[in-house]
DNA sequence: AAAAAGTCTTAACCTACATCAATGAAACAG
DNA sequence: CTGTTTCATTGATGTAGGTTAAGACTTTTT
């Protein structure tokens, strides 16, 4: 399917063409770094243990990226859905094994690149080491919110930050995944949606 | 006190030829972007709501970064000690309110660089660029540790992990502070240690 | 040297969320 | 279509850490 492919690169172009300016040569040695990988649901770009070769844009479908712990509970650090970036930055630049796992939460469509193909491009279109600088200085600041989020307010609060910045997460992810994301067990989000129904209920009577 | 000076910048040749390697130029070029500046106990680079307009180096002394919630509340996000880092990248770059505050805990004196000397830095010494990519990646994912050593274990495995890291960090910084780091009160800090000490003295009998 | 401000500890009580356990419903695989 | 995981809900009970308040001890300010 010659086309699609066409529309997931035009995906990653226009992401591009956001943030800096791009000649068509630069246009094509972009397409021509990146390369497809499609993974089913429940599949995973990497595993914990496992180092993060590739870099991967979300052109279909969505990710989870999580951690499990040494009570084998899982962690969900990030969601990402179209148009977002997957992996593990310090995996993937040292070299090293990552902590984490990247699955797919439905059959998704990535575009790939692996280290040496990156520095390569760096090298051809310098303006993209400074988009990549900004994206890894965006990433920091939204972890730092949620890290500020997670230490000063409670279950309650983060859910309803997540549901006005993410209007459609609760049909796109299991709830016990965005109990996770919380931070608290699925229990507890089952709970806790009660009894904000109840409140809402009795407000309005 | 030029020779105190002279030590000043030293500490900063010496961190960045850790990463890189610099002509003489280079370095006199270093030199003259990194300005002085000292800060008293108590008093700040720069406040909640106020831009970063400096990032700065630590040359003497130390820091602690907080964010004060809608409680009034202070949650220390990071400490910062000799040849570390100090500011909000994100209020720096996009020249933006800061949701932090940069804090001595003594008197202290750190080497800083504004935005546009930073940038005339960065053209000069272009190795430079990516020193500082690196940090802010290794900033990254020091914060993801800590994030998720945050939603998967209690204090107590937070206190010990950190006692690890940081031994001196308890002659350094007051406990109160130590308790905010590790996202829990002093009065709990404070019973934590007692339990500890209480099962550590029933161990040895 | 006195006063004020900051720090640490202890104790009694409270609450948000975890844990454990059971159930039904939905999604999925053979 | 049918057994089997997976998912959501609910209830009973447990607990880490929060809240409030008080006292002692130290450091800073005047």
């Amino acid at each position: 399917m010659k086309s699609d492919s066409e529309a997931s690169y035009l995906k990653l172009i226009d992401y591009f063409e956001k943030k800096t300016t791009l000649t068509e040569g630069e246009k094509t040695a972009i397409k021509s770094s990146y390369k497809i990988k499609k993974i089913k649901k429940k599949e995973y770009l990497f595993q914990q243990g496992e180092i993060c070769k590739y870099e991967g844009f979300v052109s279909q479908g969505s990710f989870r990226t999580y951690y499990t712990d040494d009570k084998d509970l899982e962690h969900v650090l990030y969601f990402a859905f179209e148009n977002w970036w997957v992996g593990d930055i310090a995996s993937f630049n040292e070299e090293e094994a990552s902590g984490q796992n990247v699955q797919a939460l439905q059959d998704s469509e990535l575009l790939v690149i692996d280290k040496p193909a990156k520095e390569k491009l760096f090298k051809s279109i310098p303006a993209l080491e400074k988009v990549f600088r900004v994206i890894t200085q965006k990433h920091l600041t939204v972890l730092q919110k949620r890290f500020l989020m997670t230490v000063s307010s409670n279950a309650e609060a983060r859910f309803n930050e997540l549901i006005q910045r993410c209007p459609t997460i609760e049909q796109m992810v299991p709830q016990h995944q965005i109990a996770s994301y919380l931070g608290i067990l699925p229990e507890s989000l089952s709970r806790m949606k009660k009894q904000i129904a109840k409140r809402e209920t009795h407000k309005s009577n």
